[in-house]
DNA sequence: CCTCCGCTTGACCGGGTGGTCAAGGATGTA
DNA sequence: TACATCCTTGACCACCCGGTCAAGCGGAGG
């Protein structure tokens, strides 16, 4: 019988759930490959043999925390979202609850930042981020019809968004998780929603030029 | 004889040459711990003591990438901007040749995102985002101080101008290397032109709505 | 009390890893 | 030619990895 289609007791589920949690703390402080299935199952106390009751592989139990994390991530985002119609007060609660997401799953964010660059997972965590920034692009494209925002590319401002959130997130309140993330989080907000309305800025951009030294 | 401290003939500094950038390739598409000393040797043709007579180990030639990848993004930034005066021409330069050249190094970006979510290598990673961060934030302190931009926190600027440019990069020009990263370039310059210019922003930014389900 | 089955054990396996080294070929210099 | 130095070889080593499995434990339902 496989891991997946195994019937769990309450005391299975738990077990389940506790190895997910020390392994996404143990991939994301030494990194996935350095840390061994025995480094997880001694750090949670029990025999090798339990981690292949409940997973198929090291492999798979990483893919899953992944799908996981993202795909809470989005409904943490969708859920704070649901009540405001204002798109640009939509785009501004998103960046603020992401943000917010991501200060508080650290661990998980390290691991997807790692799997984007694996390739064997890369395509899941590519996978999630086009979602990601579909739903970001959703309502830039309204705000943008509505005429509140400048014509621009939505899915290169959700980017542009995403880059900002993920990356102040990464070193900043990473940095020092004790710290109120409340300002970078503003911060983040304010460079965004600057970016989001700076379409067309005249007299400002320099001319274009092309002079590489590469 | 330790292999940092050898004297090289042109031929043993074509052959170390061969082994980075060959290890480079193979780092970045398959992954720096998936990939075996074994492999790149194999790659490059060689036996394996070749690698250890120019490498003190596998770790030592993945910190050596790292080095120089970063030395050479921030050399060719500082002299792309060099004979620029005004502040906000320098930034939008600056943008500019970073993601071309990120755009152009598409493996080591790999690399140095791969080895920022690594703790034995995170530092030295931090230690070069930190370095850059700072030199965008010289001319942003002084476009500040000149009254050009509004007043803001130049290093949190900074970071989220990095956000962008290296998230860009690496989901839209890596996605497609044969395309023209020219479009994505401008649109990073913009939003990030408009994301400095927008610190204070009058009845745009909501009510702060703590508003939080986690 | 027994039986069943979810759960656990930990020795074991094949194979691959980073790294070493004694030996020998290639190259430049005199 | 002779020699030193640079470079290369590839078998070899100790170790550790992900994964397996026969055996046994223990708690819940009968």
């Amino acid at each position: 019988m496989e891991p997946e289609d195994r019937r769990l007791t309450a005391r299975g589920e738990e077990r389940r759930r506790q190895i997910i949690e020390v392994a996404t703390r143990l991939f994301a402080e030494q990194g996935y490959h350095p840390t061994s299935v025995a480094d997880v199952v001694d750090a949670v106390g029990v025999g090798k043999g339990v981690f292949y009751w409940y997973f198929a592989s090291k492999e798979a139990l990483l893919t899953e925390i992944l799908r996981d994390g993202q795909t809470a991530r989005r409904r943490h985002q969708r859920d704070a979202i649901a009540g405001v119609a204002d798109p640009v007060a939509q785009m501004e609660l998103g960046i603020r609850t992401g943000m917010e997401w991501m200060a508080a799953h650290r661990e998980v964010m390290t691991l997807i930042r790692f799997a984007a660059t694996e390739e064997r997972f890369a395509p899941g965590i590519r996978k999630g981020e086009a979602t990601a920034a579909a739903d970001a692009a959703a309502p830039l494209r309204r705000a943008i019809d509505e005429g509140r925002i400048p014509d621009a590319d939505p899915d290169l401002l959700a980017r542009s968004i995403v880059g900002v959130t993920q990356h102040l997130s990464a070193t900043l309140i990473h940095a020092d998780p004790a710290a109120d993330p409340t300002p970078v989080i503003d911060a983040a907000v304010a460079f965004c929603i600057g970016g989001i309305l700076a379409a067309p800025i005249p007299g400002i951009l320099a001319a274009p030029t092309p002079t590489a030294t590469d």
